[in-house]
DNA sequence: TTCCAGGACATTT
DNA sequence: AAATGTCATGGA
């Protein structure tokens, strides 16, 4: 298949995005380069390779930035269709959180230390986000109350033990299990994959009732209020204030969303005001009454902080 | 070995 | 309502 796309011109194939003037494609890369563990990309040399599937079609794209001002994203085992072309590059303007303008965010960070610091040291870093509901869920479920390092072990586990692979060229890329599988699972499937009783019953659960489509993202979006949304989120067993909070961010795209009782958070301020403890809920409440709106950024600056 | 980790839920006061 | 206990395992 690569030799039948090589016969033609690669150029023709390629997509190009134009990124903001806030946008520094290598502090965006530590981020998704933060795991060795990760399977749902797939970083070399300062590119990004991912797969995607549209219907039955496996789309496998690679992603660069070779000059300033654009991404490049060159399909890398099958030549996509207009439709499909389309499909890769609104997800990677997504990904890429490319469409919200940080300026107002960094004319605010100006006038806080914290915030300046932030902005400083990782200028241009975007929101990171997971397309996927389903994923962004489990993700947040699965990292409750143990160290990340750990999450990221059991995430590897359940995408290898249940998600979809393609082999290309001696390389798997991997997608994210789909509910209708793990709704047809048991507790002790993922038991086996040193998941407790109560993360394994959680994540089935919630397969479940998105299998059944009581839950999806559209749902969640066509109410067009963050409020209504992070209820129904609340709703769902397993999921509490702060995995509602933190899929709204990651996922949903909301940017008031603060997941203020993460612990990360609080060792993230710790260590950018150079306290003795980590602040307590109200101190971080005082802190970040100016933040309305950049919440969810400051949040996810103060993550890569920890990096 | 102890304590902690990007919490949620059930039980007890 | 608010505090306390339980889940449960790896990592530092």
């Amino acid at each position: 298949m690569l030799a039948e796309a090589e016969t033609l011109d690669q150029k023709s194939i390629e997509i190009h995005i134009s990124t903001p003037e806030e946008f520094n494609y290598h502090e965006c890369l530590v981020f998704l380069a933060r795991s060795d563990e990760e399977r749902l990309h797939f970083i070399q040399n300062e590119k990004i390779r991912k797969l995607l599937k549209v219907g039955d079609k496996f789309i496998l794209f690679e992603v660069s930035n070779p000059t300033p001002g654009h991404l490049q994203i060159e399909p890398l085992n099958c030549i996509p269709s207009k439709p499909d072309r389309e499909f890769v590059k609104n997800f990677i303007s997504d990904w890429f959180d490319l469409a919200t303008d940080l300026k107002p965010f960094y004319k605010l960070a100006r006038t806080e230390k914290l915030l300046n610091q932030l902005v400083k040291n990782h200028f241009g870093l975007r929101l990171i986000k997971i397309d996927d509901l389903f994923q962004a869920l489990c993700w947040a479920i699965l990292g409750q109350q143990i160290n990340i390092r750990f999450a990221y072990t059991l995430y590897r586990r359940f995408i290898e033990a249940f998600g979809e692979k393609l082999d290309f060229n001696g390389q798997k890329y991997w997608l994210f299990p789909k509910p209708e599988v793990i709704s047809e699972i048991s507790v002790n499937d993922l038991m086996r994959l040193q998941m407790t009783g109560r993360k394994s019953e959680y994540i089935i659960g919630l397969a479940q009732q998105m299998a059944r489509g009581e839950i999806s993202k559209e749902k969640l979006l066509a109410y067009r209020n963050f409020e209504k949304a992070r209820d129904k989120l609340l709703s769902i067993r397993g999921v509490g204030s702060w995995t509602a909070n933190y899929v709204m961010m990651r996922c949903l795209g909301d940017r008031n969303a603060f997941p203020i009782e993460d612990i990360g958070l609080h060792n993230a301020i710790k260590n950018q005001l150079n306290l003795k403890e980590k602040p307590s809920i109200g101190e971080i409440e005082k802190l970040s009454a100016g933040w309305n709106g950049w919440q969810a950024y400051i949040t996810f600056y103060l993550y890569r902080s920890l990096l």
